[in-house]
DNA sequence: CGCCGAGTTGAACTGAATCAAGAAACGTGG
DNA sequence: CCACGTTTCTTGATTCAGTTCAACTCGGCG
């Protein structure tokens, strides 16, 4: 069996899971590669896949009506990406699903997962931590949203996601932060005023 | 059995649920009643329960460190409330959870939700759309925060919600939408004013 | 060398917050 | 049923964080 980061992240998390399992999973997905800039996915598209990054790094961005990018999240190597509302509620996506780097990703269809959620307890619980967690972090950027500055949310950033933050140009960060780029560079540039 | 809300929500859902499982499902709840004020859990503490509304109206909600609240949610008759953060993770609550009116309430255990997910795929299946469904509305809500001024906020919230809107104080739904109450005082009359 | 995209800086503008004061609505007890 | 205090909502004046638009800098790269 190839040493995926995906084995790693599976055989850690969800006891009990054999090499059969695992390469049931691995025979049911496909690798791909993509150039940085390319699109896993497009609005109107159906998401039809789970996307483990094991190499490079993935975001997913809305645009919105005023032609705004809003940058959903990021995904570095080890995540595992998807639209959960296309995949799950078979609708159009909303979304792109972009690389930023250049990426070798897993396509896991969902329809794995949940043969492998049937058999094994253990990574039904496991899928199931995952939402909870997802849950958790969403609330909390809502959280952050309501209530921090613009600058305390970079700082934030900053803490949460400090490898993220080297590989993703900083207009991108501006749009997740959901500030314009040209304040970005201001509240860096204060910051680095302060601590002078 | 008394003719619960939670009966119609649960049998409506889950396909094949038995009178057998329901029996043990209320067996194992209690009903509170809460005058309007009351809370149900206040932070720091751990939060050991689902709150099932059947009659009233809860919120749940936030103080940041400059006192400010900021709701989560609101949840009238026939919703189900949780701080899943704390039950999930054992950790203790960030939150408030209030009754806005006089309530009534079925303590669910989480426990016992388990128990019948193990037994009843259909119930886990349940379980599985409603945690997806939260994902999908906090992430709705991320993007509205993310793109909306605060009038579409607004605009969005009477269409989603048209039923609430009438029974919180406006207060409420200001902090809910992340603006001063002053400015949704304002952006009411500007609507009011446009539409005449 | 000259172009190009990413980041920076400045100046004017704006949506919303803040502070302060008044008006309306609400419930409670006399 | 009215009078009272309390809370909720409105309105005005001012301030402020962040946006917008436009011009400029910088580093990379054909």
């Amino acid at each position: 069996m190839k040493n995926f980061r995906l084995t790693t992240f599976l055989t850690s998390n969800v006891t009990g899971i054999d090499n059969e399992s695992l390469n049931l999973l691995f025979d049911k997905c496909s690798l791909k590669k993509y150039k940085g800039g390319e699109y896993l996915i497009q609005p109107d598209e159906n998401c039809q896949h789970s996307f483990f990054v094991e190499k490079g790094l993935l975001r997913q961005y809305a645009i919105d009506k005023k032609g705004k990018e809003h940058t959903i999240q990021f995904a570095p190597e080890g995540w595992l990406m998807t639209d959960r509302e296309s995949v799950f509620f078979s609708e159009p996506s909303k979304y792109y699903i972009q690389a930023i780097e250049d990426s070798t990703v897993l396509m896991i269809e969902p329809k794995v997962f949940e043969a492998l959620a049937k058999e094994n307890k253990s990574f039904q619980r496991f899928n199931n931590r995952l939402l909870q967690n997802h849950i958790r972090q969403l609330q909390y950027r809502i959280n952050l949203l309501l209530s921090a500055t613009a600058e305390e949310r970079y700082l934030d950033f900053i803490k949460t996601y400090p490898d993220i933050l080297l590989r993703v140009p900083q207009t991108m960060v501006a749009t997740y932060l959901g500030i314009a780029p040209e304040s970005l560079s201001r509240v860096r540039k204060n910051l680095a005023n302060k601590s002078s």
